[in-house]
DNA sequence: GCGTATTTGTACGTATGTATG
DNA sequence: TCATACATACGTACAAATACG
């Protein structure tokens, strides 16, 4: 009973699809289903879906079917599973960490380079300036002062290095996360995310990096009192350098060609 | 038996994680395995990956668990799944729809708005008249004219309005693929992806089209004969102006408060 | 704090469609 | 054409997590 609605469906969308695109998995079009559905109902993050049982009577579907749906939304990001009473997938906006996601994936068979991203960086972090400057507020100029004062202080082991190594990019998240853009705001949380994790391994040239780290301290002081008086154009300027300089280090520490085998590491944030 | 087994795996990941991260289900615990095991294997696209079966004795995991580890991967881009004999998961690279998917659903939910759309489209393409300069052969070239010549061809009924839209997106797809940085070639899929999907429904505004799409036309066409030249800062300054007017237009068309219900419709390419 | 009910997570068995050779 | 290997789908049962009385 249930088989032959299940055998009809298929051929038809089989039909449909012609020689294209393969017959498409029914767990894959019941996704697609639930996620018009969260679009049509204009759902919010945190608001609650139709529990498995529901969906199973609604959608004709066994429960391996239904999870499975509810298994591709959530690898998306866009649902929560929650166990319990009152559970059930709930919506979860952002999948921010799902970008990243995608894009390091892409970056490991695409081969990308130190070179190719700090191309990106560079171009988005100048673009960055113009767009958050006179969006910043007191309290988070407070915060940029103290990951500034957090960066100058010379580490001396491979756990503090690291430690401060993330401040630094800590610092541009910063940053970005005042700009009204939430497009770019992404796009550096991708970029900068990418570089986190391609650099969270211990890195040869421990020398290199208090040199480095100086600077790098000095030019974020500078670019945050170039956005404290709203001077976008110096902060543009010092950014440009500051990239470029970035790019030179980290080509320095890790050669030409990387990224591949660093790019994959799972974020693990279940 | 199993099942102590299993105990054991959950309560000793759970002490780890300690209370920041939920216990992670074992499926994401074994994706993550999975995915470890092709970067340290090396696998290309193309490769074939173990079958079900195989993972099943070699995690001691059931069928479900190691199809929902599998699923995760497959909705991530990374493998695909191929029935019959010599079949089971492949690696597949790229996932770039994948990487548009993500970042659509962080556009619908941060209510991301035509004007940062194109304040991040701008900075790119015009980036990417840089980068791109000296890399495009004469066979490019031809496709690039026969886009613009498409292009050209007055519009009169809704159906074909959208194709020309679609020539008018793919000449700059056709651009940034020549691109050696692949992660550029990603970014301006990603974002041109969106745009196309946003316009994909029949848009008000026919009588605005007509004379838009001739100003399209001619500023392809000369930025096309810059890049023959390998004039990158005309081209850079044709296509900064180019982007300014599509933006005009695109506000015009759809308006501020627009790509919440467009951004989500599944890209459906199983 | 403690059972209890609800809902997801995991597991096993089986049937069927589908592509390869 | 037929057999074979594999994913896809269904059904059932039990374990684990969480909210609520």
């Amino acid at each position: 009973m249930t088989s032959t609605q299940d055998g009809e469906g298929r051929k038809n969308s089989r039909r449909l699809s012609h020689l294209l695109t393969r017959t498409p998995k029914r767990s894959s079009v019941i996704a697609g289903e639930i996620r018009s559905w969260i679009i049509t109902e204009g759902l919010e993050p945190g608001d609650s879906l139709p529990v498995e049982k529901e969906m199973i009577t609604a959608f004709g579907a066994s429960r391996a079917t239904i999870r499975e749906a509810l298994k591709e939304l959530e690898v998306q990001g866009l649902v929560r599973m929650k166990t319990g009473p009152n559970g059930g997938p709930i919506v979860t906006g952002s999948s921010v960490l799902e970008s990243i996601q995608a894009v390091q994936n892409f970056c490991y068979f695409e081969k990308v380079t130190i070179d190719d991203i700090y191309e990106l960086r560079s171009t988005i972090e100048v673009q960055l300036m113009y767009s958050v400057v006179g969006h910043i507020d007191e309290e988070t100029f407070d915060r940029l002062d103290a990951q500034i004062e957090l960066s100058s202080i010379p580490a001396h082991d491979e756990r503090s290095r690291r430690r401060q190594r993330e401040a630094e990019f800590e610092f541009h998240t910063i940053i970005a996360s005042c700009v009204p853009n939430r497009l770019l705001l992404l796009m550096i949380e991708v970029i900068v995310g990418i570089l986190v994790n391609a650099t969270a391994r211990e890195s040869a040239a421990h020398e290199l990096h208090g040199e480095w780290s100086r600077e790098n301290s000095r030019y974020h002081a500078d670019i945050v009192a170039a956005l404290r008086r709203e001077d976008a154009e110096t902060a543009a300027r010092l950014m440009r350098e500051h990239m470029e300089i970035a790019h030179r280090h980290l080509k320095l520490m890790y050669g030409d060609l990387s990224l591949e085998a660093i790019a994959l590491t799972a974020p693990e944030r279940n």
